[in-house]
DNA sequence: AGCCTGATATATCGGCCCGATACATTCGCG
DNA sequence: CGCGAATGTATCGGGCCGATATATCAGGCT
């Protein structure tokens, strides 16, 4: 049976302890996020099939009134996990809008491009702090992993802001003295 | 009229010279595929968007017997460009299997997270590789920022790969008893 | 001449996935 | 006590990928 690496995010987060959905969909957006999101949209879906797989297993855990289904994984579900952590990696994709207009800045006036790389190196110096705001969470937790990616955000993101800031630097002169209208 | 990301690169792909939609895939293969990739499925029916709105224009230009269209930016088309490369940039998403996969290592007996770091390693030297078999061409056109751009994903594919390599040597040594960090 | 392969060119389809939204319940706080 | 925020499940339109189908054309090989 083949799965989705989303499929896999969600089996993962599972598999130290049942959770629910909601629970799952949170897990994502504190954490694998950055380098592979889940929307609700997916994850509900996919829990009904990893169950219907007979990969996790549904239990009733309802809070109050209200309906609460966790999934908790199984044996065969810790098996497909381990199966597929140990496949080399094949799914590598980025969308990246501001490199895409740094790419085709040339159709605009020569100092115009500057403040693409100057967008671009602000989003980047967010995304730091906002994983910096996450780092204490990942330090509490015994599994390392976590944190080793976590980090390496960090830093990516750091070259990334630094690299902006060096090509803003040597960017093309605009030639001569052109006016232009402000 | 709101237009997406996938759009505006036809948009800057035919706005030096009029393309057909094939030329426009091999184009994006070789220079935005590693940070905006498109499909044909994306492809003709947006360029058929485009001509309605007028932001492009298709013209008959078969070679030989077979039927072929070529798609001219129009003055409003150039016009749309300008005005979204004026805007910041905002969707930035990233899917790296590799990293998930770190993530979830801790499911693994400690040796078999250095498998992954690997792979991973290996995949970025690859790209770095094809990346540079861009260059030569990147560096005869005018335009100096796809060069820019090229040569931004090459030092970023360098430092993943270093990065890989850092980590692997400094995972958890897989000895001795469990210890707790705090 | 005929054949085969690969490039050119256009188009479609299943399925993954996002973002937004809807709706109901329950908790925390003033 | 009331209200907004958080919890929990679910759906829908649309973007987008990867594979595939069809057809023509250019080149090299036999």
């Amino acid at each position: 049976m083949e799965l989705s690496p989303t499929a896999y995010v969600i089996l993962g987060m599972v598999s130290r302890e049942p959770r629910s959905g909601y629970e799952i969909k949170a897990l994502v957006d504190g954490s694998t996020r950055f380098f592979w999101a889940a929307s609700y949209g997916q994850i509900y879906p996919e829990l009904k099939r990893l169950a219907e797989a007979g990969l996790v297993k549904g239990l009733d855990a309802p809070r109050g009134e209200r309906k609460r289904t966790v999934y908790a994984i199984t044996a065969s579900g810790k098996e497909a996990l381990r199966d597929w952590l140990r496949q080399p990696p094949s799914t590598y994709e980025t969308r990246d809008e501001g490199l895409l207009k740094l790419f085709f800045a040339g159709v605009l006036p020569p100092t115009e491009a500057a403040a693409i790389l100057r967008s671009m190196r602000e989003h980047r110096l967010g995304v730091v702090e906002r994983l910096r705001a996450i780092e204490p969470t990942a330090l509490e937790k015994e599994d390392p992993f976590p944190l080793i990616v976590l980090r390496g955000g960090i830093e990516f993101n750091e070259w990334y802001a630094g690299w902006c800031e060096r090509m803003e630097g040597q960017l093309p002169e605009p030639t001569a003295t052109k006016k232009r209208s402000s």
